[in-house]
Formats: C-alpha cells, structure tokens, sequence
DNA sequence: ACCTATTGATAAAT
DNA sequence: TATTTATCAATAGGT
C-alpha cells in the first residue's frame, strides 16, 4: 500500500526510516485501539523507537495489563517480574521481622528488662539460665587468664634462665679479669674504679637470684566473687 | 477495507467479533513485527481476548521490554511492578537476616555459648550484664512471691475475723442453749448428750485460738541462694 | 505536513 | 477456520 511495494527490512536511508516509523506507529496503534473496541479485548502496545523514545497505548492500564500477562505467564512458567515475586520477598521480610521481634523480646529478656508478664516458673528457668550463662562465661575468662599467666611464666622462666647463664659467664670473665689484674699489677694494686665500672655494666649481680616479677592486667574484683576463685588466681604469680 | 465501511464500536454479533478478531489481531501483530524490523524499533504487542486468551509479540524479549518499559517510566514517575521493587525487599530481607544473625550471635554469648573470639574485657562486660540481669530477674520472681504471699495473708485474716465472728455467734447459741435447757429440764439435769451433738457440729471449739496455716508454692531452693533472700521469704509466713 | 497512486488489510459471503 | 473478493484504509514516495 504505497506508491510502490517494499521489502520488510530494515531502511537503510534514516531520513526515510524516521518518516516510516512515525507514520506506521500511529497507524499500529490507531489498529490495535480499533482491536480493543472492535473485539472487546485488552490490548497493549509498547513501541521504543531507535533513539529509544517511548510510545505506548493500552486499552486498561499498561501496569494492569502487564500484571495480567505476568499472571497468565507464570501460570504456565516461571517468567516475568511478577507480582508473586514482590508477595514472596514481602512474606520472607515479615517472616524474618517476626523472628526478630520474638529474639528481640527473648534478649531484653535475658537482659533482665520487660519481665513483666512472665511467671514465677519462667523467671525461675530465666535465673537459671542466667546463672548457667555466668558459670559458662567466668570459666572463660578465668581460662583465658590462667593460659596468660601460664604463658607469661613460661616467658619469665626463659628469661630467668638466660639471665643465670649470663650471670656466670660475668662472674667467670669478672674472676678472669682480677686474675690478669694480679698478674699486670700485682697483689698490692687496690684500684679497682677501671674494672667495677665496667663489670656493673653487665652485670644482674645481686638480683640475680630474686624472681622477676611480672605484672598481669588483673580484672577489677567482682562484688560476689567467690573465695576460692580469688585464691585460684592468686596462687598463680610468678614463681 | 472490506465489503463495506463499519464503525469502530463494539461488535455485537459474537461470531462475526470472533472472525474479526481473528483477522485483525493477525493483522496487528504482523503491523507490530513490520514496524519493528523497517525502523529498527523495540515493539511489544499485548492481546487478550473476550475470553481472556493471551496473544503477544515482542521483537525483543517481552520479558526484557516490560523491565525496560517499567524502568523508563520510573524515572518520571513510581509506576508498574518493578525491578527495583522486588529488589528493595530483598535488601529489606538481607538486612533483616543480617540482624537476626548478630542478635542471634548475642544472644548464644549470653547464654554462655560461643564465647570463643571474645576477649576478657568482653567477657567481662558480660558477666556484668548477667549479674544484673540475674539481680533483675531475682527481684521481679521476690516481688511477685512476697505479692502472693501478701494476698494470703490479707485472704487468711479476713477467714479468721470470719471464723472468730463464728465463734463468738455458737457460743452464745451454746450459752442461750444451755439456758433454754435449764429452764426446760431444771438445775439437776446431767443429759447433754443431745445438746453437745448439735453444738459440736458448729463449733470451731477449741481450734479457733491457732492461726490459720496457709501453704505457699515455694520455689525449690537455688544452690548459690544468699542467706539474706532465704530469709527475707521465710519470714513472712503467714503470722 | 500534505498528496495520491498503489498496496495491503479486511468485511462479508461462502 | 480458510478462501474469495470487493472495498476501504494505510502508506510509500514525492512535494
């Protein structure tokens, strides 16, 4: 229908091509309202040109529509951005909000606040668990202090016992040093300003034989700590 | 085009809507496929018919058209079932789940589960909460045993006032009765059998001097229960 | 945008 | 539902 047949492919001229859309664009969508009143059908049409400008009709509402043709499709496949799809999320975000609230209330329980409502026998269970919970959580940590002491007297033996060694080995050298001293002075030689000057630089001396003393971060006390725990943690100083 | 002109209307004649339908939906979508392959278009046709039976056509995907007919029109306004819809309940379920698990975390921590990984100063910021949450719970279940066992009494006191009012009533009946009988029989009379099987089935006789021992549901003791809570409760028994 | 020759679509009949 | 055919609508190409 034209001055002369076409082929249906692309037109190449753009020119020409704009002209066609426009003019077969308004005539699909005066054809597809036509359908729609003609044949009481529900139609829809969506057009993106080239330059990806939007044209649309839809005898109902295109989001109705759409919904429609996703129902139907689903019905058959899963395909689509479908209404269930949005249902679904809905469901698993109410769910998730339910767990969180039931948790929510369960921890503020344990926390000790909102107890109102709750019976003896449930506070009794709640003590319990609290007390359970204590137990559980001061082992912990009376462990992890036990390992560190343990780890720093391990340390602090190491340390001792290189310090006995370098001990003698300054005592050995400090008597080698008095014996050439003799030996280049001789016995009547009592200046000895050169030599303790020297060896007190190096020297542990007497403190060598007090144990170190290492200091441990201890936690501040707790009101109701038992006896035996505080001696448990006392006991355990270095050496 | 045809036989002859028609009006765009409804067909009334079911049949010929049917043919025409047929015709003209055939027509619609080959118009649509023309349009999109001569100028390079993105078409989309939706038909439903009467009998809501569903034609369509896209040139594309009809799947890729709606999300790209639905993201256009959102940029101007929030229409239609989205992408993003689906999407932000997602996130709002991502981020609800992300919540329950680090609830869910806390709350093992105090129940005294999977404490490994904390450090002492966590451990001991939550030995803190337990005791006072411990502290909390133990003076809401003190609190509701002390209301209890205060409505006992109050109950216990207004039986008892009962019972005294009792009292006193049988034994002026008793008084007026061994009068009557005086009166009846004379001074030399030594039968009270009667009178005494009548009386004592009313009196609370002898028993209306002791308080009345009401028993409280107490709860079994705790291992670590202070001396001070254990007495505080068993000093209030009734009287 | 408009014009118009020509093709394509389709109403009615079968 | 398919075919036929007369008729009208759509539109290609030119202005």
């Amino acid at each position: 229908m034209g001055r002369g047949k076409i082929v249906i492919r692309r037109i190449d001229n753009s020119t020409s091509r704009q002209v066609t859309f426009s003019k077969r664009r308004s005539g699909l969508l005066k054809k597809a309202k036509e359908l729609a009143i003609l044949c009481d059908a529900d139609v829809g049409v969506i057009i993106f040109s080239s330059t990806s400008k939007l044209y649309e009709y839809s005898s109902t509402s295109m989001k109705a529509l759409i919904e429609r043709y996703n129902k139907t499709k689903e019905e058959n496949h899963q395909l689509g951005i479908s209404t269930s799809e949005v249902k679904y999320w809905q469901r698993e975000a109410a769910t998730l909000r339910q767990q969180l609230q039931s948790l929510h209330e369960n921890h503020r329980q344990m926390m000790g606040e909102e107890l109102t409502g709750l019976s003896v026998k449930d506070l009794q269970n709640l003590e319990n668990q609290l007390e359970i919970s204590l137990r559980g959580v001061r082992m912990k940590k009376d462990q992890i202090l036990v390992d560190e002491i343990q780890e720093l007297n391990r340390k602090g033996n190491l340390i001792h016992q290189d310090n006995m060694e370098l001990y003698k080995k300054v005592n050995l050298i400090h008597q080698e040093n008095q014996e050439l001293h003799k030996k280049v002075y001789g016995t009547k030689d009592a200046n000895g300003a050169h030599i303790s000057s020297l060896t007190n630089g190096l020297s542990v001396g007497e403190d060598a034989g007090i144990p170190i003393n290492l200091q441990l971060s201890q936690p501040q006390q707790q009101d109701n700590e038992t006896p035996e725990r505080a001696t448990k943690l006392g006991r355990l100083q270095l050496r």
